[in-house]
RNA sequence: GGUGGAGUCGCAUAGCGGCCGAGUGCGCACGCCUCGAAAGCGUGUGAGGGGCGACCCUCCGUGGGUUCAAAUCCCACCUCCACCGCCA
């Protein structure tokens, strides 16, 4: 959520991002609108509230032959001051209403357009030239017995697989080597719940644009988060931080899940894109003025996992209008997929200022001693799809997988061996 | 799932439907006292919002209702505690 008294300011900035994210710049002038109207409502019931106040107080005061008619004129009010309540919190939810459809406001310096004007930050490492086909990355699952797709479909449907033998393995280590990377950088480890109430999703965001990508699970209206983001954000919802807490770095591990509605036909092979992953997600409360640089920290740490695990990749700053509801900024890091000749995300940092904590009411104590809205920002440390790239970058001729040396330790061996010839 | 109890301004507690429209203790901050400290004394001490301002409004788990007036009465829900049952 943007705030309100920002964009009476200075309605321009505003204007000027709704421009670059390609969204409705009217929706300004509709807010100011609506916000005037809202607080003249608020004033004419906060001055009858008052006079009801004291009409009320006064009657248990007057004498008998007074009371017959401050009691009248009191009914009066009370009927006065009803509607004029009514009015101001119709006015008052119709302006939240429009508000939450608002989208953050973008760094300036993000790059403006579409999805394919991203800029490329930075590229590390070269594709690898193989002198044999190489297999992708589910054939190599296949026959490392690594990958079950067959079964997943066969048991839940459609984009869901089983791990298996040093499937199974790879998966855990690689996300212990993150969980471990970042307890080693000062983030307090976390496992959250990965069922929410329907307050957490929607201050998180996700409710929005993106609401058919959630699993709702009516019964008990309960979502299931897509990212532990969500349960990260939730944590510290309706607080107020002591300044020198900020910044607080979190680093959950979850399961996520995914409705990857619309998708249809697209990545229907092998796990790239799937129903159900786990993922190590990095997750900061900072103070607003650090919040940039915080950012390109957590750009940085996710830039030393990829290093380890020796897989080309690039760092794209994603374009303004490819930023999600709740991102000021984003860069991605984008591993080179050999199968695919091309790069797929990895990884994803954002950075959302203050608009998740004003949804959160999500608070730190400044200096001098007022509470103000946390910045938050999020980041990814590894997840299932990382396999993808390892399998692939680190194939060899006959199928084996060398497994990169910082994963060793956690994977317990040096090379996957295939367990079938194909 | 059942029964009983409880949810008040950081913590702990008080609170007859209006006259305290939230009191007291602790904690905290500042001041006095002191060579310095402790103790003692004094003052202050929540959040959100509106107004140029004086000020005003909202919030006593949440949401409804009764009333001129609700922390206080009624209804529903949520959470916590205790015990019982069920499952692991």
């Amino acid at each position: 959520m943007i705030d309100l008294r920002a964009l009476r300011d200075d309605p321009d900035r505003l204007r000027a991002s709704q421009r670059a994210r390609g969204e409705d710049e009217s929706v300004v002038d509709r807010l100011l609108d609506l916000d005037s109207r809202h607080r003249a409502a608020l004033a004419r019931f906060e001055s009858l509230r008052a006079e009801q106040k004291s009409v009320g107080k006064s009657v248990s005061r007057a004498s008998a032959d007074e009371r017959e008619a401050l009691l009248a004129r009191a009914k009066g009010l009370a009927a006065d001051v009803k509607s004029a309540e009514a009015e101001a919190e119709a006015l008052s939810a119709e302006l939240a209403a429009l508000l939450r459809t608002v989208p953050n406001i973008v760094e300036a310096e993000a790059p403006v357009g579409g999805v394919d004007d991203f800029v490329v930050v930075d590229q590390v490492g070269t594709p690898r030239e193989f002198d044999f086909t190489p297999r992708d990355h589910l054939e190599l699952g296949e026959m490392l017995g690594a990958i079950d797709t067959d079964r997943g479909a066969k048991v839940s449907g459609a984009r869901f697989y089983f791990l298996t033998g040093v499937g199974a393995m790879l998966e855990l280590g690689l996300l212990n080597l993150a969980m471990q990377r970042a307890a080693a950088n000062g983030f307090t480890p976390v496992i959250p719940p990965v069922l929410v109430k329907p307050e957490t999703m929607e201050g998180t965001g996700f409710l929005g644009e993106h609401s058919a990508e959630v699993y709702h699970l009516p019964a008990d209206d309960l979502y299931l988060v897509g990212t532990s983001e969500v349960p990260l954000a939730g944590y510290h919802a309706n607080e107020i931080l002591p300044a020198d807490m900020l910044p607080t770095r979190y680093v959950g591990w979850s399961s996520c899940f995914r409705r990857e509605a619309g998708s249809y036909g697209k990545d229907t092979r092998g796990i790239i894109r799937v129903h159900q992953f786990n993922k190590v997600e990095m997750f900061v409360y900072a103070h607003p003025d650090q919040a940039h640089e915080e950012h390109l920290r957590l750009l940085g740490w996710e830039r030393e996992m990829l290093d380890l695990l020796e897989v080309p990749y690039r760092v794209v700053d994603i374009a303004t209008g490819d930023l999600g509801t709740s991102a000021a900024r984003k860069y991605d890091c984008e591993a080179w997929v050999p199968s695919q000749g091309c790069y797929r995300e990895l990884t994803s940092t954002s950075n959302c200022t203050d608009f998740q904590s004003r949804r959160l009411n999500i608070r730190y104590r400044d200096a001098d001693g007022k509470p103000r809205f946390a910045a938050t920002l999020n980041g990814t440390l590894a997840t299932t799809r990382w396999i993808v790239a390892i399998l692939e970058n680190h194939q060899r001729e006959d199928g084996s997988v060398v497994v990169p040396e910082a994963l060793r330790p956690f994977v317990g061996r040096d090379v996957l061996e295939p367990v079938t010839k194909k």
